[in-house]
DNA sequence: CGGGCCGTTGACTAGATTCAAACGCGGTGG
DNA sequence: CCACCGCGTTTGAATCTAGTCAACGGCCCG
């Protein structure tokens, strides 16, 4: 069927992704998502003020919210939850960052962190020093290019999640964070491997806004359907697709027809103003 | 009371923001939020690029989520929102964005708008072309900097969004984007003056996941306990610090003393590999 | 003056949180 | 090797919040 050709070429793409930040230092990718026009020199440059930190245990804070901003980081091997204290004291989870992924991000607009981050497992970042960043950049121009695109895709990434929070039911939030994690963790789509969670329960729920006890309850209701196969943070996925499409409300809608329109619809006043 | 001082400084630091983005073409000072060390020619060069539109009617539709990505837009006067088509047909709001604010920077990321950007009121936006841009901001290390600042605070913006919009109830919810809009409209923060909303309640609702009637309620809830006064979409803030601490527990704890933490908790293996 | 959109209000319902208690599992120490 | 302890998970029951359906009123614009 169509719909099934589409979503097995959806998944391809995904797990080339996630192969691809197999590499032990995503680092000297920056991020790699799209196009890597990197002229082999920014990358010799980025080798050298790339800091490779060794595993450190679980629950290990890396950066509190309010420290000064000094590099922004990427996942080697692991896992990390970046998280905000609201203003009650209660903890809330922003994001979970997998190998490959960056976080930090936000930092660079004020100079200061606005999150915590804290390991979930025994993980291993790498993380590239804002100053010396920024000066490489300016010399390679494939490098500023990227880095704009890796602040880029966090937004679109942010505003997925939050399209994705607001207005759905639990089911629906639920389904859409399992659907990220399997595609984010290099887990086929084909039903069949086991994968273990690197967070629990409340925290799982925590990330779309759900109690720890509806997490689990409906952990419970994904099994009797037979999506999924859990015990303890063991997860089967017995049908991603149908778990996928169960998300699916959550994901944007492609645009299908859009290339016709012209972006000139806007009426020029002062183009070169001289 | 220090709580109070706090709070005023607080608000007269949005006052500032909102006055400095006046300037008619927020296209010129890319988002100003921080530091602005535009030597001149950068300022000159963008001034060259930079494209102002004359005003538009309310609906018109900026750019379409699909779209290839050919700028990115700041508003100069009136208001627009960012949407999302989910699977279902739905339309969701992912953000509003008022004069001096930019949109359609996920678009970066992979050429491709995420969102589709509609004027709520008659507005004039302003537009950078990306591929100029970003020639200009290879030559202008000031620039080049002042983009990425730009790109991270709209992650943090999203970020904070996002944890306003978990675990948090309806009141909180309305009460966060209430706060936040009063803040961004030049609004003063001491109660009084009287400003109009250039949103419908169902797109104010959709925008923190809540549904028409539901912001309604709210309102004459608002209203009930002296917080704001609304007939329409003219709405007053009699009691702003009020309605500012209400949404506050969505808003990130300020960290207090996490200065005295050094940065190298991690061990470093391999900082400078030859 | 008419029509459509927006806003309001009420009643009902479904869904998710909360409180409470029990269970399983992995770890540690005896 | 086994007993014990603690955390994470599960399950149940009650509560309540917010969504939905439906109808009405009002405002603005044509």
């Amino acid at each position: 069927m169509n719909a099934n050709l589409a979503d097995d070429a959806l998944y391809r793409i995904d797990m080339m992704q996630v192969s691809a930040s197999d590499d032990p230092s995503p680092c000297l990718g920056l991020g790699l998502a799209a196009a890597p026009p990197f002229d082999a020199g920014a990358r010799e440059a980025l080798k050298r003020i790339a800091r490779q930190h060794e595993p450190v245990p679980p629950g290990s804070r890396l950066h509190e919210a309010g420290e000064p901003f000094t590099a922004i980081h990427a996942v080697r091997s692991g896992a990390v939850k970046t998280v905000r204290r609201d203003a009650s004291g209660e903890e809330r989870i922003v994001a979970f960052h997998l190998p490959g992924e960056f976080f930090g991000l936000s930092a660079i607009a004020d100079g200061h962190y606005a999150t915590s981050a804290v390991t979930l497992t025994t993980t291993a970042v790498c993380s590239l020093p804002g100053q010396h960043l920024f000066r490489l950049a300016c010399e390679h121009a494939g490098l500023q290019r990227q880095l704009m695109r890796l602040l880029s895709g966090a937004i679109r990434t942010e505003q997925g999640q939050y399209a994705a929070l607001a207005g759905h039911n639990a089911e629906v939030r639920l389904a859409f964070v399992l659907d990220q994690l399997r595609a984010r963790m290099n887990h086929p789509a084909h039903a069949g491997a086991t994968l273990r969670l690197p967070m629990t329960r409340a925290e799982l729920g925590s990330s779309v806004g759900l109690a720890a006890e509806t997490t689990s309850r409906l952990f419970h209701r994904f099994t009797d359907r037979g999506l999924i196969e859990a015990r303890g943070r063991r997860i089967t996925f017995l049908d991603p697709l149908a778990l996928h499409h169960l998300g699916a409300p959550a994901s944007a809608a492609e645009a299908s027809a859009a290339a016709a329109r012209a972006a000139d619809h806007l009426p020029v006043v002062d183009s070169t103003c001289s």
